[in-house]
DNA sequence: TAAAAACCTTGTAGCCACTACATGGTCAAG
DNA sequence: CTTGACCATGTAGTGGCTACAAGGTTTTTA
């Protein structure tokens, strides 16, 4: 298989391809006399993997760890666990900040009525309001740092 | 206001606020006769505003929009309903795929009772099942590239 | 047979929103 | 007078790609 249908049965741009290789997600293949890489069904299996994890959203460290797991296959599988339940907990305070998020999104929204001038928009008095309203999380003693959205 | 205590007073590294002056975010304040930047309350007014704007996950261009109507209080205020609208259903969108993700992920966690090896894990073969069963969007003529997950 | 097109190669730079570091100047306290 | 906290600039790194540029190869078309 050339780099171009690699990438077609995956749907992976073979540049995505190549970068894997290049930070070594994804073993290089051998040559042929022209110089194309030539991949195997392994290297599709393993692409396939890569890409189903990053559908789940995982970083790439994650997907290496995997990996590096399905690649030695009598270590200690405790890891797998640790790193599904951590990734899941980091999914889910995604969520959650995000339903905050839509939630102030749509009280914001509405606000403006038709057409009229910025000076006397509601989203943009609102947005300011709020602003200026909002006390700093590190001055009341909890967070060091402001919770940022994620 | 040295950048420090607009720093403290914002809960914005000073590091950020010298990266928000770069990018014509915030406008280059007035020098101190020793070259340091000294701030008033305008900046402090503007800096709030872009904080609360990124807490609402905008992209700093969004916010760059939002703070050009603000200077310009004569102009249509139809494109802030436009731009809240739009990063509104964005934040939707984004809110669904991690539904799904967090119940995939949910799904797979608990396949891997315990302490074995990886050769056994029942996570790693349903990750590995999973991906080699995924047949590509793109070749049942959906979309022409994998609805990736953001 | 020639030209055009589609593929492949490498390397580099850009995206976003920061963050970290290196190197050096300035200022207040002890 | 030294120590430490602050400030200045510029550059490079993060993640996960994406988009070139400049060239070589192979296939298709006229």
């Amino acid at each position: 298989m050339r780099i171009g249908e690699l990438g077609q049965a995956t749907c992976v741009d073979p540049e995505t391809i190549r970068y894997y290789e290049r930070i070594g997600l994804l073993p290089a293949p051998v040559r042929r006399t022209n110089g194309y890489r030539a991949y195997g069904l392994a290297h599709l299996e393993r692409l396939a993997f890569i890409r189903h994890c990053r559908a789940l959203d995982m970083p790439l460290a994650d997907v290496q760890r995997l990996l590096h797991l399905l690649d030695h296959p009598l270590d200690d599988c405790l890891d797998v666990d640790r790193l599904i339940n951590t990734h899941l907990a980091h999914v889910q305070g995604r969520l959650q900040s995000l339903q905050a998020l839509a939630r102030q999104l749509e009280q914001l929204r509405g606000r403006c009525h038709g057409r009229h001038t910025t000076a006397e928009c509601g989203i943009l008095h609102e947005l300011v309001a709020a602003a200026q309203g909002e006390g700093c999380v590190c001055h009341d003693g909890s967070a060091p740092n402001s919770p940022e959205v994620i």
